[in-house]
DNA sequence: AGGCCGATCCTCT
DNA sequence: GAGGATCGGCCTA
């Protein structure tokens, strides 16, 4: 028997927007891996917008600030698609695709909180099943370290739609509310650096760098 | 707790 | 041929 997934399907409009909008709201919801091992499964709760060339703002930061190429060509495409490169080497990092096909634009999942197959994401990521600690900062809190966690991998998983109710990752909400946001500057980027698109979860223990934590607070009604 | 550094390879110019 | 949307280990306090 198929196990069944948290929440409910997310809507392709709600990804069809500005990056800058989709990012804010994507805290609290889930990301859904269905894998041999079972459902892995995180919540969100930092997020980093990467907007498209046709955008008034520029951002030399994002992968399709110059146009599309091979690697970025799902950024193009319509919204609600897995964009997920390698980075030094040795690592993933995996984002979500926003606003209209032919039009660039994307979420860069940045931590999540283990909500379902913590055990298998620690095997993933080397560490011991019992080692969940700081509330699953060691499993999902970081870009990479979240695709570690979670298997996700380019060569399997770009350009997955995640609409998709037959697809094995999927963007999904189980109602978890949330309220207020802190909106901070981008981690680890040289252009563009005074942005403040990153967003998260103020004061959870899986976000990222929780030292240069300054920000503005955000309340989404 | 915070800073520095090496690993490692793909992508684009 | 240069330069990353990173991570973990090692160093100093």
């Amino acid at each position: 028997m198929e196990p069944r997934l948290p929440g409910r399907l997310m809507l392709r409009e709600f990804f069809e927007a500005s990056p800058e909008r989709v990012a804010p709201r994507l805290l609290g919801k889930l990301l859904v891996h269905r894998t041999k091992a079972g459902i892995l499964a995180g919540r969100i709760v930092e997020a980093e917008a990467y907007l498209g060339p046709h955008n008034e703002t520029p951002d030399p930061a994002a992968h399709s600030h110059r146009g599309p190429t091979p690697r970025n060509q799902v950024l193009f495409g319509p919204a609600g698609h897995a964009y997920v490169y390698a980075i030094y080497g040795r690592y993933f990092c995996m984002n979500i695709s926003c606003e209209i096909e032919g039009r660039a634009g994307c979420v860069l999942l940045r931590a999540l909180e283990p909500v379902a197959g913590g055990e298998q994401m620690a095997r993933n990521r080397g560490l011991a099943p019992g080692a969940i600690r700081h509330g699953g900062r060691d499993l999902t809190g970081g870009p990479s370290r979240l695709c570690l966690a979670l298997g996700l991998t380019r060569a399997v998983h770009n350009g997955l739609d995640l609409l998709d109710p037959a697809s094995t990752l999927q963007a999904r909400d189980d109602g978890f509310a949330v309220h207020e946001v802190m909106a901070t500057p981008r981690i680890g980027i040289r252009h563009a650096a005074e942005l403040p698109l990153r967003f998260a979860l103020p004061g959870h223990p899986c976000v990222s760098g929780t030292k240069s934590f300054t920000g503005r607070r955000i309340f989404l009604r």
